[in-house]
DNA sequence: ACTATTGTATTAAGCGCTTAATACAATAGT
DNA sequence: ACTATTGTATTAAGCGCTTAATACAATAGT
């Protein structure tokens, strides 16, 4: 797989996304099991730290699970996968919302704002 | 008026956001005097540079004018003020939109999302 | 039993951004 | 004309976060 990783970011976000992306999608199908973090790493041309790093995050998650020495696989539950997916949605809707709110905008004017947004951009 | 400082993000971005509120919500009103950066910074206990970098973004989107030596005001434009709160909003809005497409929800998804979970919080 | 392969903990270097110190430039106001 | 007051430019210190180096711990696999 392509690994796209680009310097103005924190590299372990980015490997973070990629390979959530790949769990979402179904290209790390569930319960496959993971390359090893060494591997990971260099096939990323990361440094394994940094791979471990975002793998810690994803465990975190609940969307893959250590096996102390024999590796890393993907969770077998597809509904956990699918409650990871919406928690990380709303954990960025609330931040927004968040950030929307500092600013002067509430709710309710946000999501007029989003809309018609959405609604010019169509066209 | 009170400022409120927290240290868990840069000085300098909350002056702006709180500026910003104070023209939004007309307690600067349109075309009054600002009191000199080194007196605004010494009310919010900020060093003058640092409110310097807040009042020149705030100039950069037209919402206060500076003179020179005369210190700086308002801008009298009160629609020059609406296009900035929608301008400033509609960066959220695409730069929240481009973090949720990096994980993998298209716009329609979002909103869906977005739209069902304020749904849920007016109950 | 041994060795290669797992993941992990600790620590330090590097880097970018924010903040602060300081000196400068221009002019309003007297 | 002078001086206090404006904004501004430059530069360096500080700090937190990311990344990397290195050593360690556990065990699967032979």
């Amino acid at each position: 797989m392509p690994w796209d990783l680009k310097p103005d970011r924190p590299i372990y976000t980015q490997l973070i996304e990629q390979i959530q992306l790949n769990i979402f999608s179904g290209v790390y199908p569930l319960g496959s099991k993971l390359p090893s973090v060494r591997d990971l790493a260099q096939e990323a041309a990361v440094n394994p730290n940094t791979m471990q790093r975002a793998l810690a995050k994803l465990e975190e998650d609940g969307l893959i699970i250590t096996h102390r020495t024999s590796g890393r696989s993907i969770t077998e539950d597809a509904n956990m996968v699918k409650l990871a997916r919406n928690r990380l949605a709303k954990e960025q809707i609330a931040e927004f919302l968040e950030k929307m709110k500092l600013m002067g905008f509430e709710k309710q004017e946000t999501l007029t704002l989003i809309t018609t947004m959405l609604e010019e951009m169509k066209k």
